[in-house]
DNA sequence: TCTATATTTTAGGTAGACCTAAAGATTTGA
DNA sequence: TCAAATCTTTAGGTCTACCTAAAATATAGA
């Protein structure tokens, strides 16, 4: 039985891994805000298990195995950030850190009640896709908003999800999952956007623009 | 931040003190699973953290701090069990063991959700009382089954949820919530009782009807 | 009352996951 | 190409919550 934080190496792992390709020391030191020493010495301890495979000084890489638990997962905190939002009214912007502790507890019978309660959602509140029960990801490929090209009209897949701050700031503004978006026009000093969104024109920064994407 | 575990410490140590007065330090070990020695090491540390007074060799009592703590844990748990059964139709006896995980990494924020989308429950699916949020519990003089007359009919308001294969049997015989039972026969020998529930005729063994709350 | 039994505490130790400081590789750029 | 900068690992320690064995205290019954 894997422990909670054996859990984040391997979820964390496997994002890193599948948005960069190199897991490094430092890049997981960074992102759980742990000490490379302890990242280290747990990812020996990993690699014993057989949950990834380890190359001093280069990286480590998932097994099958660990690839597996990892997707387990992060199916169960989709699939609870969404029944945060559904079921219970959380606001898009709570939902992350409260699912960050449901995950490790959440038994294989409650995903399989909660799945079913949802109607077997396959992407959660910010267009992530949900692994199915074998670990099925649908690989979806994702366009930024920043590289739309003028003139022309897109509907919203997917809103980053690491900042709560920019949910709550997009969401004011009316970027929600599916909402049609109209790139009028891209400044050039700055890389920001001039877009309609129903009847309102705003600017969209190029930071905010790089987390959102599009279809 | 009281840990998970020093939650578990209080929250046994207000339902021993409730059912029986005294907390001695074996009753504890008991019910905890943890060595004596290591609960005297812990409730050293409880007393010197103000969460409850211990007198050497005599036993511990909790503070009114140590006792809000340890009734806002109960609220969780009998929330959560509540809403497993409404929400996720959880069956029963499932219950307890999913709300024992879940009430120490509920936040205030979600027990409030929990507590709207069910209404404001004033019980739990055993029928123990769930305290209000601010500490308050509604004491009842709960009437165990074993002790009823014979020939009265009485009405079932609370199940002991300590044991699943009770529940599970219970609920198979139709000893639910607010089931109304007529009491037949006591058999002197064994204290079994003969009773009616519905239309059904049935045998209830002395243990059984220790656990088995009335009105 | 006083000894045998039971309960509780103290002493000393373990395991997991973390830390800092220092040493060992690797990479980079002048 | 090779020294400086950066990244990674090793060494040695901490803290929490647990354990067993042994010592101290309390209680019960002859």
């Amino acid at each position: 039985m894997p422990s909670e934080q054996i859990e984040n190496y391997l979820k964390n792992i496997y994002k890193i891994e599948s948005a960069e390709g190199k897991v490094s020391t430092s890049s997981l030191s960074e992102r759980l805000q742990i000490s490379p020493a302890s990242v280290t010495e747990m990812v020996k301890k990993l690699a014993s298990e057989g949950s990834l495979t380890h190359t001093p000084y280069k990286g480590v890489s998932l097994t099958e195995a660990g690839k597996r638990a990892a997707l387990k997962i992060l199916r169960k905190h989709r699939l609870w950030e969404m029944f945060l939002v559904e079921v219970l009214h959380f606001s898009w912007d709570e939902i992350h850190e409260e699912a960050e502790k449901f995950e490790h507890i959440m038994s294989d019978k409650m995903e399989e009640k909660i799945d079913e309660v949802l109607g077997f959602p396959e992407v959660d509140p910010h267009g992530d896709p949900i692994p199915n029960r074998n670990g099925i990801v649908k690989r979806v490929r994702w366009l930024a908003l920043a590289n739309v090209e003028e003139g022309s009209t897109v509907r919203v897949v997917r809103v980053n999800d690491a900042n709560p701050e920019l949910l709550q700031y997009a969401s004011s503004v009316g970027l929600s999952l599916n909402r049609k978006i109209m790139v009028k026009q891209r400044m050039k000093f700055d890389n920001s956007l001039i877009v309609r969104i129903g009847s309102k024109e705003l600017t969209i920064s190029a930071t905010l623009a790089k987390n959102i994407f599009v279809e």
